[in-house]
DNA sequence: CTGTTAGCGCTTTCAC
DNA sequence: GTGAAAGCGCTAACAG
């Protein structure tokens, strides 16, 4: 049944179902109380493609992923997409989810309304304009680095990591510690070198190792670290995600060091495995919900034309728990 | 710019244009690569609101999933997520995502042209009557027990639990082992104790353990059934998800029992962390890409009215790994 | 093979 | 406060 139909059936033209419908102040609280009713009963529903058309909305937002990327476990996307999905709907918005692993031609691109772009270290500027019809549609990017030029119609949500790990590496200073091992991930964009020298503490090529991704290489990285001799070992090992430290953890393990009395490990994330490792990770967090909202409020803002793009930065915090402790005895110097 | 001014700069009616853009045969070789040049050059996409009103489909496909589950772990609905986007592309189609963590009034529906539904314990015939709107819109329904009844234009993909479960009870029986233990989610439907004893093994009640969704609730779980006194402590746990399963492998671990020579565990799923755990989990596989293919293809050829509703029953499979050995020899009988 | 035109089902002016 | 009618931008049936 369409609204003509519907509205022939209760004797009222169309535009007035319509008013009713959508909530607009022209007609009488009776008639619209009438008009809901009758749809419920007679179960009417509006077509939402004929609404779209008029309107020029879909209420649709989709979510970018990148394929395969870094910061991305699995759990961090999904309590990510929670989040976006919670807030979008608050909102009266959808999701749709790109998870970046098909390329579609540009012909058929669906119509949302606006875009979320999870950032991956191998997105590029152009990515981000052939995504938003440069500049045609609204988007939020959420990234760990500061955007070097800004997209039209674009806004970033900016994580901080550089917060978080400096409080991090402060309270690893505090605890003792003097050699740090590095197990970073595929972004070669960071300066974790200077942060550690900020707090005193020396951190050598030697001992930073570029894992990747899963926890199997977090896990050959720890290995690599801690196999090192006694003398030029690592006390303690910061990893760029909590899955990549969930294997250094494992690799701890199995060459029979304890932790954190043998060496301490540090994540990044805080997603909820963090908790769930035994012993569980100290980590630096990032505020997934908080990151959600602020997106997507970004997102709607600019959608309804109440501001323009903007940068909004979000700081990481330590979370202390367990697998963080002091140096070991014969490491104090 | 609109398909009518695209065709007047092209000197074209726009019925040729559409029928270019469309691919249809009735147009010649030459005027459809112009009008595609022309496009592209132009800038010019079509209004995907306008084709989903004209045509009624949008290419759109919803993924429902139940909020809180216990089959699901992030990494299984990732898992899933990412094949089924894969097939769908594949066939010209998006995925709409709802994770079912908001209530939507049943006005704004969005325009779907199928659903994908995965059944969680909670998820009742008219849970999945209401998402389809009785039927008018065709679904598929991924669930691990055997619908009781049909709704109209809804196609099943079954999971056969029981079928890598007797592969996995086999296993266990030929290692020797006597007493299972098994850690459940909160579906209360299942056999086990049939199965169990289809391979002469005796799973006495107080051997089941209700634990739920964690990797936390895994390991309480398991710490329950280890701490039994030694002649009643079942020296292999079955566990209903590989979560659930790497609970159990950390609370082995604190009580000081080494995997498998003490005790032996077996999970469930075989998501990535399964292959990650030390030692690797001997899992039940179900074969993610094949379930996303499989619930795809019912539901686009559904929706293209080359079928009707079906039910696809897909096998799990035992996947050998570490964490199952015999049965330590002072429990041999 | 191409042009013309009638919908698709709604929203939104514009009258009254 | 309500009705009538003009779009929204496309597809597809119908002529030619």
């Amino acid at each position: 049944m369409n609204i003509t139909e519907f509205a022939k059936r209760l004797n009222l033209s169309i535009g007035t179902v319509s008013r009713a419908l959508n909530d607009r102040p022209e007609v009488s609280a009776e008639t619209r109380q009438y008009v809901l009713e009758k749809a419920e009963l007679l179960g009417f529903s509006r077509n939402p493609n004929a609404r779209h058309l008029a309107t020029g909305r879909t209420h649709l937002i989709q979510l970018e992923c990148p394929y395969n990327t870094q910061i991305l476990s699995d759990q961090y996307l999904v309590e990510l997409a929670r989040g976006l999905e919670t807030t979008a709907g608050a909102h009266g918005f959808d999701l749709l989810l790109h998870l970046g692993n098909h390329n579609k031609s540009k012909a058929d691109v669906p119509a949302v309304d606006g875009l979320i772009i999870v950032a991956g270290a191998e997105t590029t500027l152009s990515d981000i304009k052939s995504l938003t019809a440069y500049g045609h549609t609204p988007a939020v990017v959420i990234s760990d680095t500061y955007p070097t030029e800004l997209a039209a119609s674009t806004s970033y949500v900016q994580i901080d990591v550089q917060s978080g790990v400096r409080d991090a590496l402060k309270q690893i200073a505090a605890m003792g510690h003097k050699r740090l091992g590095y197990i970073r991930s595929d972004n070669p964009s960071d300066n974790m070198t200077d942060l550690a020298a900020g707090v005193g503490l020396v951190l050598t090529p030697e001992l930073i190792i570029q894992a990747g991704v899963s926890q199997q290489q977090g896990y050959n990285a720890a290995l690599q670290l801690l196999n090192r001799p006694r003398e030029s070992r690592p006390t303690v090992l910061l990893s760029r995600t909590d899955i990549l430290a969930a294997g250094a953890v494992q690799a701890a393990q199995h060459l029979g060091l304890r932790i954190p009395a043998d060496v301490s490990i540090v994540g990044h994330d805080d997603i909820d495995l963090a908790a769930l490792v035994s012993p569980p990770l100290t980590t630096i967090s990032i505020d997934l919900p908080s990151v959600a909202r602020t997106a997507m409020e970004l997102l709607t803002d600019m959608i309804a034309e109440r501001s323009g793009p903007a940068i909004r930065v979000l700081t990481t915090t330590l979370i202390v728990r367990g697998s963080l402790g002091r140096v070991p005895v014969l490491d104090q110097r």
